[in-house]
DNA sequence: GTCTATAAGAAGATAGAC
DNA sequence: GTCTATCTTCTTATAGAC
């Protein structure tokens, strides 16, 4: 529950959103400063108002996903208790968002895979991201009885399996693709 | 076996290699055309030579990788006739590579994933280095006995697997959880 | 808090001499 | 085939009026 934004707090909030679509949309360096400007329907001099660099920007939309895929995660938590059932709601996550992930890949691999190159300044408050994922699931695998190494080690096959399958379809452009593997991926947890 | 070069032709070839480099290592974006005049030791006007725009020269690339890796896997059909062993062939090159995958990530994955966000025109291209290894592998599925549209599926959920380990290792800059996943990946091939 | 104008540099590409 | 010089456009960022 959060409090009534004041106007400068929502024009700053309308910013980020902004940036989040279309740093998702062209990549981060796809993405120019005035593009932000077009899409917000501010100015130039104003959006400086609010960020003093494009870079800022980018940790301020790192930080909006953090929040969106930190409720998100609790609330798995609260839909179930089963850890494999919790488990599968991820793999849900990849299913029922098939159409974005095929146009332009996972928010968080293309964005890692973008800054990993150049901007490792950059990618490190990116990869909270992963981190965040990461624990999750291995809390859950910690849930089904495996000690902690053998629970971050699960988590990371998990998610490196998500990442593959999102790239390929995002590659190949083909959500079935992408129904096809996550059904592979569904057997893999439940056989668990 | 390649006839020997002409002066101009090797000069075509360094140009290429450079921007091979070059585009792995920070990316097609990330590569100024002056950062290739500069690894080239040439001018910029003798590229322009060579070629009539950087996406040209990606094209180049592109092609060049192509042939590398069509070699690379008729080596592999020489090595072995066992359809398992061709199979593990392709993992130990992802071990084998894991200095560069941890620093640049998979040079066709990469570069597939930067392109398909806003260059599709290019992107067409540069997907023709998976169709490469979709195919050989699809083959390999075959002689152990799958049917075509099984041995696709298969073809492409190892290499969705070994993208996204290469991805996760990648952004954790961690040469151990890529011998980790690529030690699952290999168990996955040998229980088939 | 909003706006205009502009700085300062880097980008890809071209023309034309040698 | 090699080179210099330049054009145009786009980039991020800033200064300062209102």
């Amino acid at each position: 529950m959060s409090a009534a934004l004041s106007k400068g707090e929502r024009t700053r909030a309308d910013i980020v959103e902004c940036a989040r679509r279309l740093f998702y949309e062209h990549g981060y360096d796809g993405t120019s400063f005035s593009a932000i400007v077009e899409a917000s329907g501010l100015v130039r001099g104003n959006i400086y108002h609010y960020f003093k660099s494009k870079d800022d920007i980018l940790k301020a939309v790192v930080a909006q996903h953090l929040d969106e895929f930190s409720a998100l995660l609790a609330r798995w938590e609260r839909e179930s208790t089963d850890p494999k059932q919790r488990l599968l709601a991820f793999i849900d996550m990849v299913t029922g968002r098939r159409n974005d992930l095929v146009k332009y890949g996972c928010p968080i691999g293309t964005l890692n895979s973008e800054l990993a190159k150049d901007r490792r300044d950059l990618q490190q408050g990116a990869r909270a991201l992963f981190d965040l994922f990461r624990t999750w699931l291995a809390a859950r695998f910690t849930e089904m009885g495996q000690p902690p190494a053998a629970a971050d080690a699960l988590a990371l096959h998990l998610l490196g399996r998500a990442q593959g399958i999102a790239l390929i379809a995002h590659v190949y452009r083909d959500a079935k693709l992408l129904q096809q593997e996550t059904a592979v991926l569904q057997d893999w947890v439940k056989q668990l």
